[in-house]
DNA sequence: CTGAAAGCGCTAACAC
DNA sequence: GTGTTAGCGCTTTCAG
């Protein structure tokens, strides 16, 4: 009765597939030089290797990752959280993530805030519940519970987008300059009268710091620098409504930054249709440097900010602290670049 | 020696967060009832539920959905195959398919192919080893040793985007028929020389079937169906491109039928711009319905595909089969809306 | 380079 | 409604 281990009673439920010890008997090794010939392939004789591989195929051997993960106690997933996938940027930066990670094995859990600090809260506590390798979240600001919480977390996190007091790792640019440079080449430009639109602001750090640069570089300059603001997504009928709205509340206006592209080429389009000249009329800049603006007639002169870069960086950085060695620098600065267009 | 539980060796690894036995402890239950408590509330007393909570929160208890996985095999997580998501139509599903399935507590696990059939069977093996609840991917063609896996594979999946003989659930819309549609209305409109303009139509089996409605459409109304192919992946430019080489090759071309907006809308944009007249001079049409297209003058004329609802539809064909229940169709066809824009 | 034993933390199955 | 027992399939640990 001790031994009859190839007929014994076989799992509780009805998924009978093969398992590293099915692949051991085939290979006539154990189990644990199959696990290691498939963790670490280089730790296992080369002959032994092939009869492991040959016994995978024959018996239809799927890797039972789950079992793998309860054991070492961690999983090869890497939540990614971002307040949105409706903004194509975040999408970008998930590409860029998506792409290094695949390379070494990694799995993105994706995790979608809806701007909620809430949410990213609850997302990440019930990701942590994966035994993930390494997180990704948005921003620098989080919930104080968060916070604390990620303060005590002991593998690589990276905070993206923004530049400032990172908890672990941090990789973005500064939005407070993006804003500055921008409201700079308007005001040298010569436009005096430069209203900055923007949309839910409250709950979008990133927007308030480039309206906050860009009000620092008009108060140099002697300027007033009002600001108007929306509360439904960005979104290129906003921008129209947006054009309409800033041309009735500011009559005499000269320039509108907005807070991104989306709005401004929406804006810039529905000028165009009023039969407004750009910029004689009225100047528009946006952020972000989607492609759409820069199809625009007169060009959308924006702030390119490196999207799949940041995407690209932080998968790195992480990569890097996996395999043991310290990143030359916890915060990367990708900066941006203004690209002036027809439109100021 | 038989009974320390409270002070026994404690894991192997640092990370002695604290486990279900140790809230069962606190609370005075068993762990099976904390189990239980969280899995299923009401299956256990409120009295009992309340002190369970209490010791949750008290010894500060994190779930570990990989044991929890383990041991029931099947993990809460759901494979989402697409081809690419640098095409927006694929995010706007993956947003209609993650607002539905985060309702019920499932997560999504994001595959991108890149319009590999090879890459699209290594991402579905790799993500079984999850013990996937069910599976959503792309299309209805899948390399012949994915398509017998599939067959068996014993839990729900969902072919989206396309209609047609699905493995098991299916949604959809004809893209045969929505090409097919578009030249409708560019020939009752009059137009006689007409093209239509793709790119990767090897890989891109829609676009294909779009050619072919078209070409269809065409043939009935006893024209010529030129068409003209690039290797690029759609994108603002290339539309601009395209026009140039379409009027190039065709110089006598009155209407161009791009295999979707964002082409249709760099040649507009580009048209506009070398003083073409639309649609005097050069009509354009679209496909897919994109913002931009919308807010385009002259507003682009195209085929909108309900892509979130594809997501909502996909998921909740899922969640009715994991309930226990059967849809009520297996396909569902969630149609296409031609919307007559100023380009055509 | 390979193996034996002992779990990882949870839930299925069956009692009571 | 709650408890006992026995794994889920893999990797860690410690030998050799």
């Amino acid at each position: 009765m001790t031994d009859q281990p190839s007929t014994e009673r076989r799992r509780r439920k009805g998924l009978d597939s093969p398992t590293l010890s099915d692949v051991a008997r085939e290979a006539g090794v154990s189990s644990i030089t199959v696990s290691r010939a498939l963790n670490d392939p280089d730790s296992v004789r080369a002959n032994t290797r092939k009869k492991i591989e040959a016994a995978i195929d024959k018996v239809g051997y799927v890797r039972n990752m789950v079992a793998g993960s309860l054991a070492s106690a961690s999983s090869r997933f890497i939540p990614v959280i971002v307040p949105s996938l409706s903004n194509v940027v975040f999408v970008e930066v998930i590409q860029g993530l998506q792409a290094t990670f695949e390379q070494h094995g990694y799995q993105i859990l994706l995790g979608n805030t809806d701007y909620s600090m809430k949410r990213e809260e609850e997302l990440i506590r019930t990701f942590l519940g994966w035994s993930p390798t390494a997180l990704v979240t948005t921003g620098l600001r989080h919930q104080e519970s968060l916070s604390n919480l990620l303060a005590r977390y002991q593998r690589p996190l990276v905070e993206i987008m923004e530049l400032g007091d990172a908890i672990d790792m941090n990789v973005g640019m500064s939005h407070y300059q993006a804003g500055h440079c921008m409201a700079d080449h308007l005001v040298s430009r010569g436009y005096r009268r430069i209203l900055y639109a923007g949309t839910q602001m409250q709950g979008n750090y990133r927007t308030r710091q480039r309206y906050e640069g860009h009000r620092e570089r008009l108060l140099q300059a002697g300027l007033d620098a009002p600001l108007m603001e929306w509360q439904s997504p960005s979104h290129f009928e906003l921008g129209a409504t947006a054009l309409d709205a800033a041309l009735s509340e500011y009559p005499d206006i000269e320039a509108i930054h907005f807070t991104d592209d989306v709005m401004a080429s929406g804006a810039l389009l529905h000028a165009t249709k009023k039969g407004l000249k750009i910029p004689e009329d009225i100047a528009i800049a946006g952020f972000t440097g989607l492609p759409f603006g820069q199809a625009l007639s007169p060009r959308l002169t924006t702030v390119v900010s490196p999207r799949e870069a940041i995407g690209r960086l932080a998968a790195t950085q992480i990569i890097t602290r996996l395999q043991g060695q310290q990143p030359k620098q916890r915060s990367i600065d990708v900066g941006f670049e203004l690209i002036v267009g027809e439109s100021s």
